[in-house]
DNA sequence: TTGATAATGAAAACCATTTTCACTAAGCAT
DNA sequence: ATGCTTAGTGAAAATGGTTTTCATTATCAA
């Protein structure tokens, strides 16, 4: 389980069973300990693509680890958004949502957020043409504020399919 | 100062000093009443282009207004939100932030967000290009999840001017 | 194996926001 | 104008996600 980790980090391409091996060594580049609740938090974030709460975290954790309490998951994911390794979101519901850093999307994240059901829907799939636009965007909008740019969230919010049918009778 | 009210409502042109007729007017439309700490605090965000926070606005609210309560500051947002007048934000900091909602940037706004000294530079003012390229994704992205857009956020995390110039020692 | 100390967890503190409830005032009917 | 109805208000308390405190534990370099 636990795989021999040289001095030069891999160019993160984790391979099968390798994810621990990598983090660990990102841990200890830092000068960080790769403990069993921060290994077993990582594990969960990793286990889905779904942006979990805290609290989700702390409950899917419990399941194995009884003992690791909430403080500690919330000290581990802003180490962990602190590092570049999970990114943190937050849809207005009053709770900070996380999501492993993968990539697939490395920067780019995109939500609609139903302003109705409070539904929020994970739209990171850009197509070629939309990823390509961001870009544009991100770019233009870097340089004319001297600004730069390490991650990128899009929200859009408004009704979904469910619940825009339901308002028909409005305007 | 409180001009006559047609039955039609004006197309959003206010005029000048006749935004609080405006407002009176989608007030009543609504079944709400207009009343004072409801016409300050639409003042109060309709003198600034800032992302102000609830408190924020309790403080200025309160130099001319000192018995305003925190509380109805924070009611009354929720319903000019719900109302449509008024946008609100998150960066990250744990308090929400509100801005009018005015017909430059109708429902599109563009937020840089300095993830080492939490500074918020407000980029809305995009160009041609950019409103044509944003407004591209919108269409696809409704389309594909058959979302009815309301209104839509960009927000770019990462390090401004002056503080990527004080980190030129990493990568 | 051992020591220094980084990390942990339970409990308490924090703090933005919401709820409660007695009171006030907006605006319609008189 | 005056009074009535009730939406709206404000002080205080409650809520709930997150952070801090501090005594205890576990990691890992030596
Ligand atoms: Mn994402
Ligand atoms: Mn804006
Ligand atoms: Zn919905
Ligand atoms: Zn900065």
């Amino acid at each position: 389980m636990q795989q021999s980790y040289s001095k030069r980090m891999p160019p993160r391409r984790p391979g099968p069973g390798g994810a621990k091996g990598w983090w660990r060594g990102r841990f200890k580049g830092c000068g960080y300990r790769f403990t069993v609740p921060r290994q077993v938090i990582l594990d969960t974030l990793n286990r889905t693509s779904k942006h979990l709460s805290a609290e989700d975290i702390y409950l899917a954790v419990h399941r194995t680890c009884p003992n690791i309490g909430l403080t500690t998951v919330y000290r581990t994911l802003e180490l962990l958004v602190q590092m570049g390794l999970v990114f943190k979101f937050d849809f207005g519901d009053g709770r900070a949502r996380y999501e492993l850093s993968r990539e697939t999307h490395p920067r780019g994240h995109c939500y609609l957020v139903c302003i109705n059901c409070r539904r929020v829907i994970n739209a990171d799939d850009f197509r070629e043409k939309e990823t390509e636009r961001i870009k544009q965007i991100e770019e233009t909008i870097a340089k004319r504020y001297n600004f730069r740019v390490r991650n990128q969230i899009t929200q859009f919010y408004g009704l979904c399919g469910k619940c825009s049918q339901e308002r028909t009778e409005d305007e």
